[in-house]
DNA sequence: TCTGGGGTCCTAGGACCC
DNA sequence: TCTGGGGTCCTAGGACCC
């Protein structure tokens, strides 16, 4: 009999990630649009109602291509969600706006979002995932990490074998592909997901790091975004492997102790971060792009509108999910793309749509409001499960006057503080946005 | 040619308490 | 009366991700 403690079987972390998943689940529907570009996105009504019109046969699918609607005739405000790879050989991908990729395939067919179906499909390929390895992290509709270590037959072929079965079972159940990296840690597995796309598996040892990961651009690695990397960039760090030539002391010291230290760690495929199988919601929120730019006085009725419509959204999420919170905010976004939020913490938990108009309003009113707006917010956070306890502070909240009045102190404080601003708007005006 | 919507986490200053 | 330091919460902004 073997007394030694067991030895801990080599951590084999997967990383997987939908191919082209909103724009596949389209094709699913219209697989008369195979290997035409096809891109999703905007969510502009005028595409809706572009769709709706399409002549109809028996089946979707029976619809002619030239019936469809083309990125050319319908690019507005609003930016790509995913393209097809046809449609990516263009050059067109996500988060490009519409006319900018009009302009690179204005033969491209669009098509609007569709959530609610992608959804599903993100439904079924996750519990497909969780049935054959229940270890499993989301991390959003597309995309998972699975820790394989403990999977019988995890192990095998460094994991290949498992991801196969992984994907195979996907497809044949949904007419989904998938990729997948299998590696050491969710930081090597989530660059490896991308080395064999679409439909491809990867599998990286601890021992392929100068030759796989090295030579990467420091953009891949997941946490270095535009502004890390053009400060990289700056200091001639181009690939990974520049970042581990670097010494330790020198990152921290350029980049803050904690991100210089981080970014050490990574140039050295180091990360031991666990798959965490689940986790709590911090906030909720919805927020709206005008179709045109808005100004708080001359639109303030359509503001009002959408204003109250955005709260009872929220307000809505939190009741389905059962969920109250404790902070409220807002955000904007003004013409000129400059962010402002505001926000307030209650003395007790809410999910009321009113109580959320109020406190909102109130965080309004301790924000500029003279330059034209692009987009409006209002966000719950604090969050707390609307279970025994939620109620009771939910019921303690409506008999208590309290939290109310210091609202209304601090939104009073607030406009106080800025009496150096001109004219058209003040304290003591008919509160913006009441109008509604 | 401008750039969606829904999130998370981090930083930094100030208030407040011990 | 002056001094220091730690801890926590709140708020605003920003980077980043899917």
């Amino acid at each position: 009999m073997d007394t030694s403690a067991p030895r801990p079987l080599p951590r084999r972390i997967a990383h997987l990630d939908m191919d082209a998943f909103f724009a596949s689940v389209e094709l699913l529907r219209y697989p008369q649009l195979k290997g035409l570009p096809v891109v999703i996105g905007g969510g502009r009504r005028r595409v809706d109602e572009a769709i709706r019109d399409l002549p109809r046969g028996a089946t979707l699918a029976d619809i002619p291509i030239s019936a469809f609607p083309l990125l050319k005739d319908y690019a507005g405000r609003g930016v790509i969600t995913t393209a097809t790879y046809p449609a990516r050989q263009f050059g067109v991908g996500s988060a490009m706006g519409l006319m900018k990729a009009a302009k690179l395939c204005p033969q491209a067919i669009i098509l609007p979002v569709d959530f609610d179906e992608y959804r599903k499909y993100s439904r079924a390929f996750k519990q497909i995932i969780a049935d054959i390895a229940p270890v499993m992290e989301d991390r959003g509709v597309d995309e998972v990490y699975i820790d394989f270590t403990e999977i019988p037959g995890g192990q095998r072929e460094g994991g290949r074998s498992l991801a196969r079965l992984i994907q195979r079972t996907i497809f044949e159940a949904t007419g989904l592909t998938c990729s997948i990296g299998v590696a050491p840690n969710k930081l090597i597995a989530k660059m490896a997901s991308e080395f064999e796309k679409p439909n491809g598996i990867s599998i990286v040892h601890e021992s392929d790091l100068a030759t796989r990961i090295w030579p990467l651009s420091c953009r891949k690695v997941n946490g270095i975004g535009p502004k890390a990397d053009e400060k990289l960039q700056r200091h001639g760090i181009h690939t990974v492997g520049d970042l581990a030539e670097r010494d330790r002391d020198w990152l921290m010291s350029s980049f803050g102790r904690s991100t210089g230290a981080w970014m050490h760690e990574v140039a050295w495929g180091r990360d031991d971060r666990p798959v965490v199988t689940h986790s709590e919601p911090v906030s909720m929120s919805r927020e709206t792009t005008f179709d045109r730019d808005l100004h708080a006085i001359r639109d303030r009725a359509e503001l009002g509108a959408i204003f109250t419509h955005l709260c009872e959204k929220v307000a809505g999420d939190l009741e389905r999910k059962g969920f109250v919170g404790k902070t409220i905010g807002i955000k904007l976004r003004y013409a000129d793309f400059k962010i402002a939020t505001r926000d307030h913490t209650m003395s007790a938990f809410s999910s009321d749509a009113k109580t959320i108009r109020r406190i909102a309003g109130q965080c309004l009113k301790r924000v500029p409001l003279e330059r034209p707006l692009r987009l409006l917010g209002v966000r719950v956070g604090n969050l707390a499960r609307a279970d025994a306890d939620g109620v009771r502070l939910m019921e303690a909240s409506a008999k208590d006057p309290a939290p109310e009045q210091a609202v209304h102190a601090l939104g009073d404080l607030g406009d106080s503080r800025r009496h150096g601003s001109p004219g058209s708007r003040g304290p003591g005006t008919a509160p913006l946005f009441e109008s509604s």
